[in-house]
DNA sequence: CAACAGGTTTGTA
DNA sequence: TACAAACCTGTT
């Protein structure tokens, strides 16, 4: 991946593996806004803005760093493509979503946001996210006449309860985000980032399981989306459709079962193969 | 107006 | 271990 940091900006010259629409409308991240042709990112505390021109894609911050690990522009995504295409079924998916990257995302914020789209739609699943920065009205500067707000950090969700959950849109999951931040201080200790990666997947994946709110779906989301772990494969309605099309000679009923079969397939590829499959058939569907 | 939306929990065999 | 039903709420 050819890129340059300069300034305040990072510059991608080689878009074959890279592109802001593909990466941020493949269903792993809601902090974004779309203006025209503008992007603004804003995981965290921290703001980017991304755009074309001269055939390269600008990331602009004040953190440029950060953005240069949270949009993973160390990883080779074209020798992972070549790996992948020994499937036959991903070459059209990987052909349509080429530019998708999976980007490493903040734990907390992770893990509270997919809680919130469990059996929910991107639509209310943003909007409740919104409302739960601006509660606390701590906004992240800018000079795009844009207004954004910072994700809370523990402490901050600690203090809130489920009646304002509720009315921020989260419904019955309202309790479950109470119960699993209660919770969260010690297991963010335990299971922290860092102490993740000598952690086998399985063993973080039943720990996120003790959550409230949090199912095999949600946990493999975390896994992948907030500890960078690639042999997952999280099923939704989506994934099931792709499945009933490519895998339905074996005949398995339940989520759980199909992600077994898929992470056995794709074995340390999964988190990616999932993505490509899941961007196709949701954006051709 | 019923079904659905990027599932999880709870209860029952 | 497997399956069904209930569940907030806004959209279609």
């Amino acid at each position: 991946m050819f890129y340059q940091k300069e300034n305040n900006k990072i510059i991608i010259h080689n878009l074959a593996d890279f592109n802001i629409q593909h990466i941020l409308e493949c269903g792993q991240v809601f902090s974004y806004k779309k203006v025209g042709n503008i992007f603004y990112v804003f995981p965290q505390d921290k703001l980017c803005k991304v755009y074309y021109s001269n055939n390269c894609c600008i990331i602009e911050s004040e953190n440029i760093d950060y953005f240069e690990n949270y949009f993973d522009l160390k990883t080779d995504y074209s020798k992972m493509k070549k790996e992948l295409l020994n499937f036959p079924e991903l070459k059209l998916p990987i052909e349509f979503g080429s530019g998708i990257r999976i980007l490493k995302q903040d734990l907390l914020e992770t893990i509270i946001s997919f809680i919130i789209s469990a059996n929910n739609n991107i639509k209310r699943i943003t909007s409740t996210l919104l409302k739960l920065r601006e509660h606390f009205n701590k906004e992240i500067k800018n000079s795009y006449n844009e207004k954004f707000f910072e994700f809370p950090k523990l402490s901050e969700l600690e203090s809130l309860n489920e009646s304002f959950f509720v009315s921020i849109g989260a419904g019955y999951r309202a309790k479950y985000l109470v119960e699993t931040i209660k919770l969260l201080k010690q297991f963010l200790t335990d299971f922290s980032f860092e102490k993740s990666e000598k952690i086998e997947t399985k063993v973080l994946l039943a720990e996120l399981l003790k959550l409230k709110g949090v199912g095999r779906k949600v946990a493999e989301c975390i896994l992948l989306f907030g500890y960078g772990k690639k042999d997952v494969f999280p099923v939704d309605t989506w994934i099931k459709k792709v499945y009933s099309d490519l895998f339905k000679f074996t005949n398995l009923k339940s989520a759980d079962s199909i992600s077994d079969f898929l992470i056995n397939r794709y074995k340390n590829l999964s988190g990616y193969a999932q993505q490509y499959l899941f961007y196709s058939k949701r954006e051709n569907s």
